[in-house]
DNA sequence: CGCTGGTTTGATTTCCTTCAATGACGGTGG
DNA sequence: CCACCGTCATTGAAGGAAATCAAACCAGCG
């Protein structure tokens, strides 16, 4: 029975990070595991916090972000549920939330316990190495992120990422942008103006169509060959 | 002795990665690793490449970096003696370089086996959890890069790593810059230009004086409070 | 000494932010 | 069910930061 409130162990188990555990192990884990609701805007923890907890999204949207002085939000990662997040907190010499984390929507994580966790890892090189893998493959993510930052201008970034969403989604015509085009925007670190006029030329040089948060990609040739460079020559 | 064509076990062992190895199995990473020196401007990999051997770098400089279509290059990292890199390429499923890699001054390296080294973590958990480490802290320094192109501008850019390469350094007057100012633009993600501009307003306003290489902090206090944010006003 | 590549400085251009105003949703309570 | 409010989205105009272009200078090194 799916008790909304604890996490069951078959839920655990999805869990890339815990899914080869044995029967002990599963009990003392679940035992420390937490199920916390956070409100749509609620924060779950700050930048610099103690991260005495790694998390799972079980429901709901939360972003990662950091502020600038001027009060400026770069989103980092958007969670959407049956992602785990946090993890490199646990190895590190002080554990501290590297960002921000508050709720896009109303949410419902499982939070397990650091310490718990850091004793399943060491008894089970499997862990251990799942673990290393998912680390590995977000370093190769936040590679793609600095470079799209550094090297991409503003429209280039967005074709990028409508090009992404397309391909994860399997390639269908028409899909839902994952958020709010101002959550978006901080994602691709730029104005949530600058946006609305990227995706009003590429609507306009037919290459897609947009119905508030519905994007209909007509011509995914010509989106990635944009995404590549050429110019969106505006008549 | 000191044999510069084959790495020691001693050297093995200053290897973060690797210190905790036994006899046995030292002896056998020492067997499959290799040395292999790289001339000035010369690629060590490509971007795309089959990660067959995770590096350490004994001597000379090398840089880590993107390329985009127009040919700008991005410095993802400078690599100095005794950094490794390319860990986290082991438990990727295609083992393939993320990045560039190019000499900045002639180098030498030792190249470790992949397979080789994926067989040791597997009998270690104590490298295991140093080498979840590494990675962490690699995560979170990208963390910091990502939000200093998306919420920085250029001068707050150049302030702060020369800020984090004072304290890096245990905060003397003068130290020399760790490359070319050419290669630090790179990395900092402006035109060196820009660069140029930037420290030439720094000394201008009494907070550094520099010598080709050599950057003298005349006013560390002033220069943090840059870095924080307050506006170098040329008069 | 005389290259070659790195650095500086100035002038111009481009891109994106900022500012401002209007319009469209979508959730909430009457 | 509809009116209201706040947030989000769009569009236009103006300003500013950094890139680009161009040229001169400098430094290290064969």
């Amino acid at each position: 029975m799916n008790n909304i409130r604890h996490p069951t162990r078959d839920e655990l188990h999805q869990f890339p990070l815990l899914s080869g555990l044995d029967e002990t192990e599963s009990q003392r884990v679940l035992t420390k595991a937490r199920v916390v609701t956070v409100a749509r805007g609620e924060h779950l923890f700050h930048h610099g916090d103690p991260a005495r907890r790694i998390w799972l999204c079980r429901t709901g949207q939360l972003k990662l972000f950091r502020l600038s002085d001027a009060g400026q939000e770069k989103i980092i990662a958007i969670i959407n549920p049956g992602r785990s997040f946090a993890e490199a907190t646990l190895f590190m010499p002080q554990r501290v939330y590297p960002v921000h984390c508050a709720a896009i929507k109303p949410s419902e994580l499982v939070g397990f316990d650091a310490d718990d966790l850091v004793k399943t890892f060491h008894n089970d090189a499997e862990a251990c190495f799942r673990l290393l893998g998912t680390l590995s493959r977000r370093m190769h993510e936040k590679i793609n992120q600095i470079e799209s930052l550094a090297l991409q201008n503003a429209h280039l970034r967005v074709a990028h990422y409508l090009l992404d969403e397309y391909r994860r989604r399997d390639e269908p015509k028409t899909f839902r942008l994952e958020s709010s085009k101002k959550h978006i925007a901080g994602l691709l670190a730029v104005q949530p103006e600058t946006l609305s006029r990227s995706l009003t030329a590429l609507q306009r040089e037919g290459v897609l169509d947009m119905d508030t948060r519905y994007i209909t990609i007509n011509d995914p040739e010509r989106l990635e060959s944009i995404a590549r460079g050429a110019l969106a020559t505006p008549h």
